[in-house]
DNA sequence: TAGATTGTTAATCGATTAACAATC
DNA sequence: TAGATTGTTAATCGATTAACAATC
């Protein structure tokens, strides 16, 4: 599979060209050249280049690239037309927090694709209770629910010490990639992915240059 | 200035082995191999090795590095002795998260050396009113109360549209480096910082690979 | 001492940038 | 056509890994 091929690093560029081409004004005739698009994504053009030119030629010599025909392009590159329902575990201030701010996306953003469709919680206060109109099941229930909805993306938001086995019950119900806002590194098999989020992490690195 | 020459990386990986060295349970005597911190850290043992040599030369032929001056060296290699006190504007759902987390942090570990020490918003019926006792103040403040504080990092937790201006004031009232929630890049003056968290790209980049 | 592991140099790998013929 | 910009190859840069003498 050619997805085995790109480097992370392109993965991560390419979300932020197909970023920056949404939200940037550019009308959908116009034209974008490899430099203008670098400028805006803060990345050489020559850089923007050969990115794209990894995946077929999108653009005209002389005159740049199409802006609507590479914003499909990248689009459908990175998978960004499906549906892709969410489920999160762990809904105490941060969970809800995520959820709400989701939630909102959405709201004003009739592309967003991103939707939590299960929430998880072990609280039986919690429990049948909802957040933005999704209910809050039960650890318990995940397999059930997982499978039935398809989920393929969880979001950690458990403590730290209840997120390896969330994680573990979550894999065994086919998710297959985590965003973990715990600050714990988790073990995963080969095949799934997880990124990380550590507020904590963030601003230590950052302190270091103040 | 030495600080100069490391490799954003580098800082990176630093914080990772901080993190590892605190929160496995060496004990104080113990010495601990770059392949063992390596292991931990996801790191190759000559990586950890070169990186710790950037700084002087801290381990033992035969045995490794003795973990207690390890952690010593470290934390003061990334001025994480110092007390750093934070900012956050925004204080919605997400402010109020990260406010509280922190503060759950700080209640839970006796170093956490970050906090919380100025709120904002905007909204009249929040200012005066607190979150975990730490007052919130109306942006005009902002220049007397980050100065009298000596404020140096703010966290970003306002809407993608106010967060350019926030960063204007603020950087105006002497704050050094900036998290970024809001998703939007935002512009900065040399020597200020800016680290971007954005679930939605996050996500995007994850969902690339499901 | 024998075994283990550092600090460091050299080799490798991969990613970024420059350069330019092709061509719109 | 003349000017601009692509796609791609070659050059550069930097980061990672391997190897090993020094030494605890």
């Amino acid at each position: 599979m050619i997805r085995n091929r790109i480097p992370d690093v392109v993965v991560k560029r390419l979300v932020t060209y197909l970023s920056v081409l949404l939200h940037s004004d550019f009308e959908d005739g116009d034209f974008v050249s490899s430099a203008q698009l670098g400028d805006l994504a803060a990345v050489n053009g020559a850089q923007v280049r050969k990115d794209l030119a990894l995946f077929g030629e999108f653009g005209k010599q002389g005159v740049g690239y199409p802006v609507k025909a590479l914003r499909e392009q990248i689009t459908k590159i990175l998978g960004a037309d499906r549906e892709m329902p969410l489920s999160v575990f762990g809904i105490g201030e941060l969970g809800t927090a995520i959820v709400r701010y989701i939630a909102g996306r959405r709201r004003s953003d009739p592309n967003y694709r991103f939707w939590p469709v299960a929430l998880f919680d072990e609280d039986p206060r919690k429990i049948g209770t909802s957040v933005e109109g999704i209910v809050i099941h039960p650890l318990s229930d995940m397999e059930t629910v997982l499978k039935e909805l398809d989920v393929k993306i969880g979001i950690i938001a458990v403590p730290a010490s209840a997120a390896q086995s969330v994680v573990d019950r979550a894999v065994a119900s086919g998710v297959k990639g985590f965003l973990n806002f715990a600050p714990t590194k988790l073990k995963v098999p080969p095949g799934v992915r997880v990124h990380y989020t550590d507020v904590t992490l963030e601003l230590q690195e950052l302190a270091f240059y103040i």
